[in-house]
DNA sequence: AAGTTTCATTGACACAGATCAAAGGGGTAC
DNA sequence: GTACCCCTTTGATCTGTGTCAATGAAACTT
């Protein structure tokens, strides 16, 4: 095996992928959303160039130093936290458009281990320049603020799925948050390919592999969904939707 | 009932209260932390002064248009999302020196609820001239950046305590973490009074208030708690913590 | 292209925690 | 001070999901 196809080794910066925020199709869900032409500009000079990942690369690690948040321009990513002891939580699974390592902001050093799914293409925005120009640009400031308000908001839907969501209604939940971000990218809501095992899926929804497996089994004996592997596709989303409220209060 | 005993109804905002925050004995936990004397002036001058709230009132519901986040200036507060289908989730519990309404950053509505769980008092921190104070102050934007990037992380802590641990591990990391935040707010580490419920903690860990019950029964007939209602006395603090870290690493 | 490893599916069984139920105690409101 | 209601505890039972195990299908390596 040679040392540069070995996985986990971290390419250099790759300047010459550098593409403007004010030419990249992703500019309205990403950071420079809502910006001038001019302030555009000025964010696109701070930004440090892309960075490609290879499947199964480490964009960060828990204990890594912290020095920029990543905006992904392509591919997916998740990221996941371990515990001395073993424990293994993923977070979040990240695609186009998202912001990545806002977790190492608080301590200098990053928290969580970001992790290429697919083959992906990162934009580097070393923060504390970012810092500096936002408090030049109060639209920057505010939307970094949102960003990250955004997140705090996206874990409490996680903590209420985890607290109070039985495992098919876990799971209907995050298909249909993939579908609508999918939708909001531009693809089909109904049908998609998913980049995370089986055990990912789980480790996100609190779930064994197995329990995972026997829901799509179950969604799919139900003509809800088509599962072939990790290609789905959405027969009835009303019904998946109905899955999330149930139709008494029932409570559990 | 008169209608200024009724609970749930905001009072006004009692300008008297106000204390400069170079006077409080929480600014080391607080916004204005590493602000020289000078920068503590500025913020004093933005903060709109305290709010008292008795238990049970709403610091601020869902749906609430977001203009000010809140430091908890003495008392205790939960943070609860609830959802159309009746869903009903425990984000957090806010303690003195903790900042609250964060969530609402990101769309201008506030996404969840504050309640006081006792007598308690906030400052009211509007959050626009934050945004312009901090554009200038290089250490209080940056130590607001920190603020939300530790809430961050705290969620994802949440998130692996729901989704990998079972409940006498939830249960013990609860009260270990609640007997280090009293620590560091001066208080004993071993003995406290739960201002919440158990079905609050049992929401805010995932659990029904029975197994809750029964988790604290079983700590207590094992001697690593004394119980009794709301008050709590950790008697053995490292027996606690070794419940979080199984021997070996048994899987869940 | 073949071999090897990882990933997904499915079944049988076990168990942690939910549910249902009932009783007692404490705090709060009047 | 008293009455009421909410909170907590505890028991009995049920069930959803974890655990263990085996097979099969893809995907990657060489």
């Amino acid at each position: 095996m040679h040392a540069n196809v070995k996985q986990n080794v971290i390419p250099l910066i790759t300047p010459g992928l550098k593409l403007a925020c004010s030419q990249c199709n992703l500019r309205e869900l990403c950071l420079p959303f809502g910006l001038s032409e001019d302030d555009m500009g000025r964010l696109d000079n701070l930004i440090g160039g892309a960075r490609k990942l290879k499947r199964g690369q480490h964009l960060y690690r828990a204990g890594d130093v912290f020095e920029s948040i990543f905006a992904v321009k392509a591919g997916f990513f998740k990221t996941d936290v371990l515990t001395e002891d073993g424990r293994d939580q993923v977070t979040g699974f990240q695609m186009a458009g998202e912001i990545l390592g806002m977790d190492g902001i608080s301590t200098e050093v990053h928290t969580c281990n970001a992790v290429a799914l697919e083959d992906s293409e990162v934009c580097l925005i070393p923060f504390t320049e970012l810092e500096m120009l936002s408090s030049e640009i109060r639209s920057l400031q505010h939307h970094l603020h949102k960003v990250m308000s955004r997140e705090i908001v996206r874990d409490h839907g996680v903590m209420m799925l985890l607290g109070t969501m039985r495992a098919e209604e876990r799971l209907a939940a995050f298909l249909l948050n993939l579908s609508q971000r999918f939708t909001a990218r531009g693809y089909s809501p109904s049908e998609f390919h998913l980049r995370m095992t089986r055990e990912e899926i789980g480790s996100y929804l609190g779930l064994k592999l197995e329990t995972v497996s026997r829901a799509f089994s179950r969604f799919q004996d139900e003509g809800m969904i088509a599962v072939q592997q990790k290609h789905i596709r959405i027969l009835d989303i009303p019904r998946l939707k109905t899955l999330l409220a149930p139709p008494d209060g029932r409570i559990r």
